[in-house]
DNA sequence: TTTGAAAACTGAACACTGTTCAGTAAGTTT
DNA sequence: AAACTTACTGAACAGTGTTCAGTTTTCAAA
């Protein structure tokens, strides 16, 4: 009974050393410029050792993405004091900023980064992503107890106000924010932030 | 001089049925999915081939890149007979969303893809992503002359518009809307856009 | 302590990729 | 006709994800 529980904890120790070494790839040289055989490397194992572990590629990856969005749950959970919704909604906001700013590689991998996003389970896969959305709704939702957002569905609601935040987090993820060469990113961000307050406050 | 002529001719059909090609297959199955092989059989020569119209595949996106905000310039351009500022505004909109959806993959590779490019290619992509800007922040400064968005910095604000809508876009062309799974991804984007453009309207 | 089966791991091999380049073929000029 | 130029080929190279027969290690039962 031991014996078989040492097993398990050593399965999972190996699972855990794979995953570090393929986050630490994957977030320097993206999804498809990252080798299995220079994890396996990294990790002092054959290549095959690997898929004892993980079916394929795509499992490390979506691995990887459920961490991030633990990462970033555990930023959001200390707002659940802030009382006040519309407060809390804006604080969420300024969480996301700054989760994608921090953690650009994770924020990549998580929304923007181009692997295959199966249909079939996606469900399991982003289980975590759907916490983190729920979270949002559940915001928008005290938000119309208090009479903000009236009349409005708030399942669009939503898409529109995380489309805004990841907008921002994208163009500034991937370099877009050069396009405006008079200007420091972080302030794009900042003001950028501020305009759609403001805009989220008169709705 | 009639014979050089036709060879620059026939060199210039040349890059086009590769570039024709390529379009296909990448449009087709993605960038990373294309191989040049299969574009190559396509246009029934060698491989080999390829690479003396190309530098490499890169350069075969660069092209392609090129292509896709001249077509969404050209789509943009009838929008100048529409006199209300904001109107035009709200168009513009619709015209980058539909882009987005009928072209994912070029929208992909203009706002998206990180590609690895040498530094003169870097410059026309600039040029090109400037002239599009440029365009919207010439539609917001004509509402400001209307009333509407009173006060707000106009590259800030671009900022802003152009972040939310490119979220939407994002998150539609990399599967991220699959975080919606009991909504179609063309009604996220449609009624996510209509939430956005009344907030924008009670700026 | 020996045994033997189960589990862990290896690394060569397969089918693919982008890219290169010596060699061939066709076209043009002298 | 010979010489030169350009266009093109396709085998080869170095890389990829993935598989699997075979080796090594582990460990309970004899």
């Amino acid at each position: 009974m031991t014996i078989t529980a040492r097993k398990q904890r050593e399965k999972e120790e190996m699972r855990q050393l794979i995953l570090d070494a393929a986050r630490e790839v994957f977030l320097q040289k993206g999804y498809h410029h990252t080798s299995l055989r220079t994890i396996a490397e990294k990790i002092e194992y054959s290549p095959g050792t690997i898929y004892l572990y993980f079916k394929d590629k795509d499992e490390i990856f979506h691995a990887l993405h459920e961490e991030g969005f633990r990462r970033m749950l555990t930023q959001m959970q200390p707002l659940q004091h802030v009382s006040d919704p519309m407060e809390r909604l804006k604080a969420m906001g300024r969480v996301y900023m700054n989760f994608a700013r921090d953690n650009k590689d994770f924020y990549d991998l998580m929304f923007i980064m181009d692997a295959p996003m199966d249909h079939e389970k996606d469900h399991e896969k982003w289980d975590m992503g759907n916490r983190t959305l729920g979270y949002l709704k559940a915001v928008l939702k005290d938000c119309q107890g208090k009479g903000h957002f009236a009349g409005k569905d708030i399942e669009y609601l939503s898409f529109t106000i995380w489309s805004a935040m990841h907008g921002m987090c994208a163009l500034y993820c991937r370099g877009r924010c050069q396009a405006y060469p008079d200007h420091e990113p972080n302030d794009l961000m900042e003001k950028g932030y501020e305009n759609f307050v403001e805009l989220l406050e008169k709705g």
